[in-house]
DNA sequence: GCGACAG
DNA sequence: ATCTTGTCGC
């Protein structure tokens, strides 16, 4: 995969708390993701054991989830973690394993936040400046925000609001399951990040996508 | 100052 | 994220 790195990665906190506030003025966040025109999704995580990160980033066909490229990489993790500073403990990780990509997918899942963060630029906006190309970001619990309480069925989605915001969306994917909170990474809207968050998740709680990269990142 | 806090 | 057995509920 082609990428278009921005910056160095080892910066302290407060110098990378100044970059992402000038980072976030590059941020697409209202541009609707083309879904007929999808082919191929990747699903991103990283996994960290004995002080290593390692990252996966697993390319499906869309729809029907088949296994298309996998690519990996594996290097020591860099500091603690530190809420709001996600992506500069997984950046670097993500970045070899992201370069390592033959195909060039349509559109990225990321595990954790997109503009759903304080400085509205998490994890799936500040990768998707890399790649740029379409990025959702799918969080299993929340960073920011509030929200109304959420239906019981699939399908089921409440706004998720912050600083008078809308920066998301609170979405159970199937019935009996905690939400997702999703949001545009980069070069993705709401409605369309939703609408390919479900269109992924046929099954479990997670989209497809994500679930193959956990394993590959050799979670469990 | 206190509480919250993606993975 | 990761450490970890049995147990509650559909």
């Amino acid at each position: 995969m082609h990428l278009h790195p921005r910056h160095a990665w080892d910066l302290t906190p407060s110098e990378a708390v100044a970059l992402q506030k000038r980072l976030r003025g590059e941020v697409v966040a209202d541009r609707a993701i083309d879904l007929a025109s999808v082919r191929l999704v990747a699903g991103v995580d990283v996994s960290v054991k004995n002080e290593r990160s390692r990252a996966a980033v697993v390319v499906v066909t869309f729809p029907g989830f088949l296994l298309v490229e996998t690519a990996t990489a594996e290097r020591p993790t860099p500091f603690p973690y530190m809420p709001g500073l996600l992506s500069f403990r997984e950046g670097p990780v993500l970045e070899e394993a992201l370069g390592r990509l033959k195909i060039e997918p349509d559109a990225f899942l990321f595990d954790g936040m997109g503009i759903a963060h304080p400085r509205r630029i998490g994890i799936a906006s500040h990768m998707g400046l890399w790649l740029e190309r379409p990025t959702v970001g799918v969080g299993k619990t929340r960073l920011v925000g509030t929200h109304a309480p959420l239906a019981e069925g699939k399908g089921a989605q409440v706004p998720l609001i912050h600083r008078g915001e809308t920066i998301g969306a609170v979405v159970r994917a199937r019935t009996g399951t905690l939400p997702l909170f999703i949001s545009p990474g980069h070069l993705a809207d709401i409605p369309s990040a939703v609408a390919l968050v479900l269109a992924c998740t046929p099954q479990y709680r997670l989209p497809e996508p994500i679930r193959l990269a956990h394993r590959a990142a050799g979670a469990f």
